[in-house]
DNA sequence: CATGAATGAGATTTCATTCAT
DNA sequence: GATGAATGAAATCTCATTCAT
């Protein structure tokens, strides 16, 4: 979780569980005023910078769209940096741990992957705001992303390699593709579809995709074929 | 293309109004000075952008980078934004023309596909700051300046998808995958594999992983082979 | 006096408006709570602002270091520059009470001077934040935010001056001395000498020049001695 | 000289007389242009700033006053701050030089702190806007004061403390008076006719009271007389 | 064609002050 | 009386763009 900076006040009732800097999420109690604010400036941010892009996103707006002060935003983020940090580390953690839990069920690593694709689908699908952050945002910041994807994607990243490494020491996947490139095609191809629908004006059901995807993909790693293409060199 | 403005004999700057969106003086004359310092500009826009971001990026510093004065910038382009889709459009357009070419010389669909991710990989596995603008600000430049990158990119896009139905037509590839999926997934892993490679600190042959990805996904396309894998749903 | 504002019992803060510019509640009642978080105000304030400059200084970190909430100084003063000027002029009174006190029991003009510059090195020497604020923030009030300063400054100027004609009178000091320049050279040379000390880094004996200052001051105006000086012009 | 910042092409014109940190002031060559709107800014800082006080001055008005755009500034100063330290280290530095030529012409240690004194009075007098920064603004924040002082105003009481000693060598001056508190008491007596000057409504003849001050002073320090008084402690 | 000094709109952020609790 | 979250005005500084030379 990042760090973010509610005011003081509800910063001393938090059960501490803040990492980084300093503040932490207020938590969810009885009163949830400043939680409200908390969460919809988030909202409003991810709706604005999803709108025109974080660097021609204003925090007035963002605050106006809040409907709080502008000089509040100042309150619960120490920087409008940090409000696309937060935004961006929030939509994927609550999506990262979701994933834990519904891989958790099934056994079959190509089921795994298949509940993966859904959920990636399924996550993004239906939250284009938070789509186009992801797809757009996440990868323009070579701050961001150094950042971001040295610790959160690449969390990710290693449950797709771990769920194939287990599919290749229970022999449904074949062992003579490397783990780390077939999760390159597995996240790529994804990632693709998310980013083809992010810009498509048409707002067709990306997780309808995912079957084929997969198909397609378990199909390659399959060690119950044989593939008649040999690589040239 | 994207439009650009070498400063032309006419005083009148943008004469004509050119296709899409702006004014275009292609400048493919033997005419070397103007092409010297527009290519310069260029260079240098790439250079720092690859380096800082888009937004983060000044005029003014990839002007000096150029040995150019600032205000020179603005004689072969209408704006920053424009610097950066011509450094976009001129990067993927030689790339796209050469692509075109080198897969003109096989016949087969598999082979093409080959061909191309090879390809794809080295022409940006040779340019580093080429590949950090090209997956760190297209997105985003699709996103927002739509009118360009949309267009360019549905190009690439279409050309794969020809090949694999062109595949599916020779019997190479097997017709029950849709050939807008299976083009995601070849260019969804391929696009990934260079955003890692970008964002890694070390500078490994981005192009050595190219076999391996092509023959997993052909093992995939591939009518050859019969998957164990059926869609749930 | 300053202007202050300690919450009366009544319910209408500034239920008079006083002297000069503001309401004053002198809260020179027993009521200790009050007059106990003022004072904890004022001393932070003077903590703060001889650190950080008056213009540096936050309301909150007073507040916070006066370990009162930041709403609650506003019940105290009408601003922040209230309270500066409260603490300027306590420390001030504070200082000149006592001053006319302790000369009052010596007769002698010379006597006199050399209590008041030993008070003043001393008062000063005493509490080094008191020294700062004084000497860095009162010439700034002073000049803009005229009507307090004037008239606290003028009354000490006057003081000496006072004793200089009375030294004048009784011929301790000789009479060709205008007792206003002469005023201006005492009053001067002690307030350099706390200037140098205030910027000093050392935190040497202040008081501890006063006798040689005051003894080349009164050299100079006794009227016992003959100057080989004379003006040229 | 302060560190100032033209622009470039001025700067590259320089006689590098720079010490800090980077530009220079242009120097007065044929193209009056930068040299013009330094001065301009300068200038108008110095006036804004006595009138208002450095804080509560505007880079807009400054800039207002310059007659230039607000954005200029940022071309010959770094920040705003650094006006104030180029406006206040460029009227000490023309005053100290001219203070250092014109003791010059005189042997006489006596004579020498007639002249001194008479040129300080002389020099504040003439430029009420300087005085006003001078005397308020320089005292107010530690950071100048520390920055300023330590360098600038130590080498003029340092001067000072020469000419005494000068006085005391050649038997002027008695020897039993200390040349630091001897200098505070001069430096400080002038200091203070000027602040009472600045604070002042009345715009009265600043250095007419110059010999005077200067008789006591030497008076008291003059070796050719006695003084009645002796310190009791 | 080239230059770079000048422009000035505009955005982030701070913080004195208020006021509902 | 006390609190501190919320406010929103305000100010510095940046930088894309222009234009006189």
């Amino acid at each position: 979780m990042l760090p973010t900076k509610p005011p003081a006040k509800v910063k001393s009732r938090l059960s501490a569980e803040n990492r980084g800097q300093e503040g932490a999420i207020p938590a969810t109690n009885g009163n949830n005023r400043s939680t409200d604010k908390y969460q919809r400036i988030l909202d409003a941010a991810i709706a604005v910078i999803a709108e025109k892009g974080f660097h021609n996103s204003r925090v007035a707006e963002i605050a106006e769209r809040a409907d709080v002060a502008s000089g509040t935003v100042y309150l619960y983020f120490k920087s409008k940096e940090q409000i696309l940090m937060a935004a961006l580390d929030g939509a994927f953690q609550s999506f990262f741990r979701r994933a834990q839990n519904e891989i958790a069920g099934s056994p079959d690593a190509a089921e795994r992957l298949r509940i993966l694709a859904r959920l990636h689908l399924e996550a993004l699908g239906r939250n284009r705001s938070i789509a186009v952050v992801l797809q757009t945002e996440l990868r323009q910041s070579a701050k961001f992303l150094a950042q971001f994807s040295q610790q959160e994607m690449k969390a990710y990243f290693n449950l797709i390699r771990e769920i194939i490494r287990e599919g290749q020491r229970t022999g449904s996947i074949r062992q003579d593709v490397s783990d780390k490139i077939a999760a390159s095609c597995f996240f790529g191809a994804l990632d693709e579809l998310v980013t083809a629908w992010v810009l498509s004006a048409r707002d067709y059901d990306l997780a309808a995709a995912a079957d084929e995807v997969v198909n397609l993909l378990l199909a390659g790693m399959s060690s119950a074929k044989k593939s008649g293409m040999e690589a040239r060199s």
